[in-house]
DNA sequence: ACAACATACAACCGAACGGTTGTATGTTGT
DNA sequence: ACAACATACAACCGTTCGGTTGTATGTTGT
């Protein structure tokens, strides 16, 4: 099973992947279709050695596989990847859904005191990955 | 009209303030419901400053808004930013779709060389906002 | 009035980032 | 064989990032 550790240490890269604008860039190249890393690079102001690098950052966060063919490494993009940071964002769009169905939980839960135990509706305690002292 | 390069900075601005697992948490609270920034930073492990200034990042990026109500700053989550993140990465599947329609160009411009001109095909030359040099 | 609270912001610090040049290694075409 | 090409990677450098502490300013409850 995959920890929460290891899916956020990927959202941190995928998101850091994505927060560039050259990254973009060669990611949409990719994405239309394999490409070699001095054909991309090529296509932007600065040396081979930058755009290996923003490469090798997107590869990394699994945005971008690369194969050999001979002397050269052709890259593309993975969709899959591209999904998958999607999917995240309609995660935290649910978040925000819920709001409103808390505020139904809230109302259904003054009008009907007999529940279990005490709530504490306050809406301050959801989830939380750091540690709550005392 | 927006130019390219605001689109550019504005990904850039999302996608950065996305990078970073405590401020995806701070997100996910107040896409849940409004919160101060006092009560956000009670929940980390880091000096409140440190908070505020993820929470600036957030605002900054137009992930949240905040408003004043006293003393306190309540932060809440703009769901509508969320949606144009998730909007750039469809365009960029998109682009990932086009692939397949190029190669559909490619084949049907082979079946059928009574097209205009000379084509060159080579997946290279699409879009591109850096210079092309000679 | 005033102490406690909530915020804002500047100054600082080490680490990571985005770029550079240089060097080494393997591939290809003639 | 060998020159040109494609890649990989280390070392370095200025800037940004994520955190800290300190200080100033406005609000609130008693």
């Amino acid at each position: 099973m995959t920890t929460t550790e290891e899916q956020e240490d990927r959202a941190d890269a995928l998101f850091h992947a994505l927060a560039d604008r050259t990254r973009r860039d060669i990611l949409r190249r990719v994405l239309a279709g394999e490409h070699s890393v001095s054909t991309l690079a090529r296509g932007y102001d600065m040396s081979f050695a930058a755009v290996q690098k923003h490469v090798a950052v997107l590869e990394r966060a699994g945005l971008v596989s690369k194969r050999r063919s001979g002397r050269e490494a052709l890259a593309s993009g993975e969709v899959e990847a591209l999904r998958s940071v999607a999917s995240m964002l309609t995660e935290l769009e649910s978040v925000w859904r819920g709001r409103i169905a808390r505020i139904d939980d809230l109302l259904a839960g003054l009008a009907d005191a007999t529940n279990d135990a005490h709530h504490t509706i306050d809406t301050t305690d959801t989830h939380h990955p750091t540690q709550e002292k005392e």
